[in-house]
DNA sequence: AGTATAAGGGGAGAGCACTCCACTTGTCAA
DNA sequence: TTGACAAGTGGAGTGCTCTCCCCTTATACT
């Protein structure tokens, strides 16, 4: 067996190889190098190609890693959306007594600030590729556990209140409306702050209570 | 004088030619070949370059006068939007009785079968250009128009009933809802039917009076 | 140590959007 | 009719994303 892990998965086993030694460096160059042109030029100014020069990778190996700039932002801002989830979780847990919907603005209130601390990176991981549809946000993987909490969030609403939304189509417009496209366009070209933002967002979607 | 038109624009004279012979005999061909080659494949696989071969003219011509594949689109369904504003004009106008929500709940009814008759070439025309920045949807021409009518109607709810919320924010985000990204996401992952998202939106909106 | 094998590497190249600019041509006024 | 010139043309060129595929190399087992 070449394999030096291996997983359980059912009645099957997995081999999973750890990764190589070079191609770990690799990777560390690649993350050193975007960083550095992002910071210089900004996220959206710098292409793949600069990035493979720059970590002196060819471009075929800078693509077999992240499929496209997008996931290469979102392995830079990993760390970053952990801290996000841990925090909500924390939260969550800190203010269980508190009405489902305020709980669900203190989860916005979160995702704002990890949207303006890292706008530009984030960004990055929604606009991915251009030959696999760009599809909705929700299927962006942040985007998608954060849906997982609002629905729940919103099913808790309607078993408290009397009245019974349905709790993924609007978990949905929540994000849609969080997505860099909404938001960036509300921050930039409405000139709202992010607090406006929250306050728009909770008017709309009654969670004042 | 050059000009065939003119036109007397505040103190000043601006001479419009119209346009050459030659020129529109192209403009023809290109829609032509973008209709053909839509029809065949789809406008999302459909290349400028494929586009400019079939019409049989340089890519510079077809670049002249589309400065990207959403303008051409829009003058694809150029007729539709038309027709679609001027139904709304009459609908409102025959319907000025109904409450505002009502009316707005019309004009969403009457977009979305435009969405769905023209799927494709909306989505042509959302998603424009690389260069210029993916801003939002609300500038696009369409949108943009269908903006002021949700606005004013807004307002009007505002004034009828007792509470007040943002209408500029709130016609921002029906429209986002109703963006190709997030209307197709419900039709085809979500599996709605036109008519339920319809109603979805109307329960967010609180569109039921 | 030797070797098979899969993981990794790199670069040529396809295909794209879009620009630039030297050239051609239709149009109008004279 | 003719000439001036704006309008229009076309294609070479740039720089991009992303794929393909042949080659190299680290690794695990013998």
């Amino acid at each position: 067996m070449l394999g030096s892990d291996e997983i359980v998965n059912g009645s099957e086993t997995i081999q999973i190889r750890s990764e190589r030694r070079d191609a770990a460096e690799n990777r560390q160059r690649i993350l050193n190098a975007a960083l550095k042109l992002f910071e210089q030029y900004g996220v959206e100014q710098v292409s793949m190609n600069q990035i493979a020069n720059e970590a002196q990778v060819g471009s075929g190996t800078l693509y077999r890693r992240y499929r496209n700039k997008g996931e290469l932002c979102l392995d830079l801002i990993k760390d970053n959306v952990d801290l996000l989830f841990s925090d909500i979780e924390t939260y969550l847990v800190q203010n269980q007594s508190d009405s489902p919907s305020q709980r669900l603005k203190g989860i916005l209130s979160l995702f704002i600030r990890l949207r303006e601390k890292k706008a530009q990176l984030l960004t990055g991981v929604e606009g991915s590729s251009s030959t696999n549809p760009p599809r909705s946000i929700i299927e962006s993987p942040v985007f998608n556990e954060l849906h997982q909490l609002l629905v729940k969030l919103f099913d808790e609403m309607n078993a408290t209140e009397q009245i019974h939304f349905n709790s993924v189509f609007r978990a949905d417009m929540l994000l849609t409306a969080l997505s860099r496209a909404s938001y960036s366009f509300q921050r930039d070209e409405r000139g709202y702050s992010p607090e406006m933002i929250l306050e728009q967002l909770c008017a709309l979607f009654s969670l004042n209570k």
